[in-house]
Parts: C-alpha cells; sequence; structure tokens
DNA sequence: CGGGAGGTTGACAATCGTCAATCAGAGTGG
DNA sequence: CCACTCTGATTGACGATTGTCAACCTCCCG
C-alpha cells in the first residue's frame, strides 16, 4: 500500500468527484475550489486488500480516484453478500463522515487509487456550505436508491433477470464515469463475485452467463470484457429501468441508446 | 383521507419525529423549535391506501405520526418487494425533498396519520441549520445501513434465517419507538407481506413461522401479535447482530435483554 | 513449462414456489 | 345472536430453480 501527499498538479486528484456531484447539482465556484482542496491522503491499494473492515472506527471517508472496490457484508457460514460497487468519481463511504462504526467492509476488486479524508474535514464542509450539503445529500439519497433496487433484485427476481439487470447498471454507470460503451465493456469481476452481488452461487452465475450469451443477449470477449448485443432486449430481460438511478433528463445521448 | 390543518396544541404533532433525531444527534432548542414550526398538512390515510406512487413527482415529504407504512417496489410479473417498513417518528420519504421522481411507493400498513412537509421547507431548513443537515444526514445513513442489511438477508440468508432476522429488527425498532417490547409485540403484517419483505411467498412464510414456534423461538398470540419466547437464540438463529442499526452505544435497558 | 486462479460441466440434492383445497376468525347485516 | 362473507392462514402434493460436490478445463503469468 503506498501512500502519497495531497496532490498539488493542474489536474486535481479529486476533480472526478466533483464532476459526480455536479452532474445532479450545481455547485458554485467556491463550493468547486473547497472540494478540490479538502485535504486528503491518497493510497494505492492493490487487488483483494480491505480498505475498511467491519467494525471498524474509521476515521476516514474514501473517495474512488481510480479502480473498483465493493462494499460488502458477512453473514452467518462464511457467506458473502456484496451490497454496492464502486468506481471512480464515487464516494463509498461517506458514512464514516457521521457514524462511528462501520456496518460492513469495503475491498478493493481491482488495483486502484483512494483519496483517505478526514472524517471531520468532510462532515463539516458538507455543514457548512449549504450547496455542497445538499449534493452530497443527493449522493446518498441515489446511493440509497440503489440499494432499494438490489434489495429487489436479489428478493424478487430470478437469477437470469437479476444478472441481466446488474449487467444493464454497470453498463449504464460505467459510461457515466466515462469508463465504457453500452455496448461493450470491462467488468472486473469474477464470476463468483457476480454471485456474491446477486445472491447466487458462482456455479448458477456460469450457467446464467452461458444462456444470456447462447441466446444472444451479450458477448464474452474473454478477460471479463462484456459485449452486449442487444442493449434493448438485455434491459427487457433484465426488467431493468434506469429510474432509480435518478439520472438527468438531459442526457440526449444515453437516452438515444437506450431506446 | 382525512386532511387536518398544522397542529397547535400542546403536544406537537412532530415531537416523535424530533425524538427520534436527536437520539443519535444532540439538537439545540432552536433547531427544535424549528423542525417543530415546520409547516406541515396531518393526513389520516386508510389501510392499504398509497401515499406515493412509484413515479410520482411527490412535492411532499412525509413523516409518520401514528400507525406503520412500506416502501415497496414492483418488479415484472407484478411481484411486489417491501425495501422498508416505517413507523412513529420517522421520515419515509426525505428523498422526495431532493429528488424529483419517486422510485418506489409508499402504502398505509395500517390506518395512520401522516404529517406532509413541503419538500422546500425540509430540505431548506437541513441546509440552513447545520445540526437539523447533520441529523437528517445521519437518519438518511442508518436507513441505507438498513437496506444493506436487508440485502444480504434476501441475498445470502435461508428463509428461516430470513424471518428470524426480521422479527428480531421489528423487535428492537418498535420499542425504540415506544411501541412494543423485546418479548411481545404487535407486528402490523399479513403473512403476504412478511413474504414481500422477506423475499419468499406468503405459504412459505407460513411454513417456516410455525418451524420457528415448533422449536420454541417465537410464540404467535393471535391478531398478529408476536412473542419471542428466548431472544438470544432468535437472534442467533436470525443471523441477527444490531450494529447495523447504529444504536447507541449507552442503552442499558436495551443491550441487558439483549444478552 | 508449470502453477494457480477462475471457469465449465454433469449428476444429484435441497430449498422454495405453485396450485388448490380447506380452515380459522373477524366484521356485517338481518 | 347467528348465518354469511371475506380475508388471511394452513396443508399437502408436486415441480422448478438453484445449490452442492467434484472433476476437469482454460488461460494467464511468471
Amino acid at each position: 500500500m503506498t501512500t502519497q501527499h495531497p496532490h498539488r498538479g493542474d489536474r486535481p486528484t479529486l476533480e472526478p468527484f466533483v464532476r459526480k456531484l455536479e452532474y445532479r447539482t450545481k455547485l458554485g465556484k467556491a463550493d468547486r475550489a473547497a472540494l478540490l482542496a479538502l485535504p486528503h491522503t491518497l493510497k494505492t491499494i492493490e487487488q483483494h486488500q480491505c480498505v475498511v473492515r467491519e467494525g471498524d472506527r474509521a476515521q476516514y471517508s474514501c473517495l474512488m480516484v481510480s479502480g473498483f472496490s465493493v462494499r460488502h457484508k458477512t453473514v452467518a457460514g462464511g457467506y458473502r453478500q456484496i451490497v454496492a460497487i464502486h468506481m471512480k468519481g464515487e464516494m463509498v463511504d461517506l458514512q464514516n463522515s457521521f457514524l462511528k462504526t462501520a456496518d460492513h467492509g469495503v475491498q478493493m476488486l481491482t488495483v486502484g487509487t483512494v483519496a483517505m479524508v478526514h472524517r471531520d474535514e468532510i462532515g463539516n464542509l458538507a455543514l457548512e456550505r449549504p450547496a455542497i450539503g445538499r449534493a452530497m445529500m443527493i449522493d446518498t439519497l441515489v446511493d440509497a436508491s440503489i440499494f432499494r433496487e438490489w434489495i429487489a433484485n436479489v428478493g424478487r427476481r430470478d437469477a437470469r433477470t437479476r444478472i441481466a439487470h446488474v449487467l444493464c447498471e454497470f453498463a449504464l454507470r460505467l459510461k457515466l464515469a466515462g469508463l465504457g460503451r453500452l455496448t461493450n465493456y470491462r467488468l472486473p469481476m469474477t464470476q463468483q463475485q457476480l454471485g456474491d452481488t446477486t445472491g447466487l452461487t458462482s456455479v448458477h452465475v456460469s450457467r446464467t452467463l452461458k444462456s444470456l450469451e447462447a441466446d444472444g443477449l451479450i458477448q464474452r470477449l474473454g478477460q471479463r470484457c462484456i459485449g452486449i448485443t442487444n442493449w434493448k432486449t438485455l434491459a427487457d430481460v433484465g426488467d431493468f429501468q434506469s429510474g432509480y438511478l435518478h439520472l438527468r433528463d438531459d442526457e440526449p445521448k444515453l437516452r438515444q441508446s437506450m431506446n
């Protein structure tokens, strides 16, 4: 785990994070500056390493700068449930700024860099600057909306639908983060991990992916790359409607490709 | 649906709500007064009636004054997943103050009274008064924590464990809201609704409850009253640890009864 | 070239859903 | 007070989806 001191270059490290917040809220120049100036420590974390452990009293909230991470809970019997996946620009653990102990762990899916911000820094900024407070509240509420969709996904959909659904969600979110296209993206998860996010076993994930491929809905291009051959049909099979992501209404390209 | 004008009596309608916020945060006298003075409309809503419909652009956030409500999503095939249950003092739809369209519906489980607060009123209060903003952020984050636990519950636990788990959660939350005891409480849900919260069918809920009763873990006292014969064992079977509810550390009675 | 992680496959088992019939209990109206 | 009705709970037989186990394969990487 490499630790660096706060970045002072011309492309601020926290820029993707600010851009994500601004996607749904207006921020003033001063707000933006205050966010970019958040004191932070950059850490490069290896694949599979834990960022936060369940039960920790974490002093830091972390923002993804590069790479992918997951939030997960462990249940009796040692089984694991992934409850969220995070990518560039996302706030993984805002709750560490407001709650005492972590109710879940955070683990890197790939190597990546995170910006660790002390809990007080981020909490105070949210409370002092209304626009930032609003932006963080919205971000948190959208997160919660995704949690709700995931409850419905694992609670009331069969394996085929569940997997098609998460494939659609990832496609859209990756595109939004500028990390892929709707038709072709890299999903850095093993089938075991995909099972942990959908409440299935890796064996059944394997079978289901194969069946989706056989039906011409997706393509698997080695190296964990997914090709979505037919977005509309896959979204249909996955019972996927993007409303719960609370995207802006005015994203012409996105809406176009979603027809 | 009965509509009344804002309450002006000596026991303010919004008091349970303020008490819930104060359970986890300190509020000043002025903050408390500002919250209690929130302009609102009281509505008495009948059982089964919808408070918010999925897809609505709701102008109001609602606070539970009495009765129980659920938040639910509908998936393809008409199946339903309950994603949250709310009781006296809880904020059901804070998100309506910050997000545009509702990604889920809200329905009354019993008759009850809700206080409808205009989205701008509650949003502005949160942004103008740091202590209130903090309290609402914490409330939202605890909500999110419960969502995550529910993802794990329906994703990675079997029927018996799932049901034991929600029975424990409800017992604790009802006790906290002053609506029941750990050993004996009224749960106003049909088995169908219990199935919708745990991702099971009502038939399987019936079988599972019977099995829990046969094993001496719970008692069913007609009229949807549940008796928890042996808390420790039920919590064990339900893989229930209360950490995710982020209760205060200093709740002596609660900790005592949870041994 | 070898090791290892991850993916695939088949046989079989368990959990849970479906369907349909029946039962229990609360509220209603005569 | 008693039939009547309606909703919800229970039960059994059966079937489908998904899990388990274990073997084997594939591909990346050193």
